[in-house]
DNA sequence: AACCTGACTTCGG
DNA sequence: TCCGAAGCCAGGT
């Protein structure tokens, strides 16, 4: 019984991260939309933030709205960037994605 | 309990 | 087209 309740918004949130597909991204704000609550998009944030690691999600997969990797330099960026182009995502110069071609539609 | 921060988005100038 | 500011949500201090 040691578990922390989480709220509705936060399991929704979780599944919806789950379920992008391999080769594909998708943007903070699709995320926050599919979850329910479109203005979260800082929630979303966090908890990819701080539940990527125990709750096993593609966390690589999400990207903000330009097509580019959020994270700094001397974060994950590099990491993001290997994993993605592992899955087979394209970068552009200047490291953008192509949202029209690899942004999951649901 | 109040204030701050964060892996963001959107709108206005 | 580019940049600044506001808005929104949850967790941490």
């Amino acid at each position: 019984m040691g578990q922390k309740e989480r709220s509705p918004y936060y399991l929704a949130a979780i599944k919806v991260i789950k379920k992008i597909p391999k080769g594909k991204v998708a943007t903070y704000g699709q995320i926050a939309r599919l979850a329910g609550r479109p203005q979260a998009v800082r929630a979303v944030a966090w908890f990819l933030h701080s539940s990527s690691k125990k709750e096993k999600l593609p966390w690589h997969r999400v990207v903000n709205a330009k097509g580019e990797i959020s994270l700094s330099l001397d974060q994950g960026y590099f990491t993001q960037k290997q994993l993605l182009e592992k899955e087979g995502v394209h970068f552009s110069l200047y490291d953008k994605i192509d949202l029209k071609k690899y942004q999951w539609s649901k």
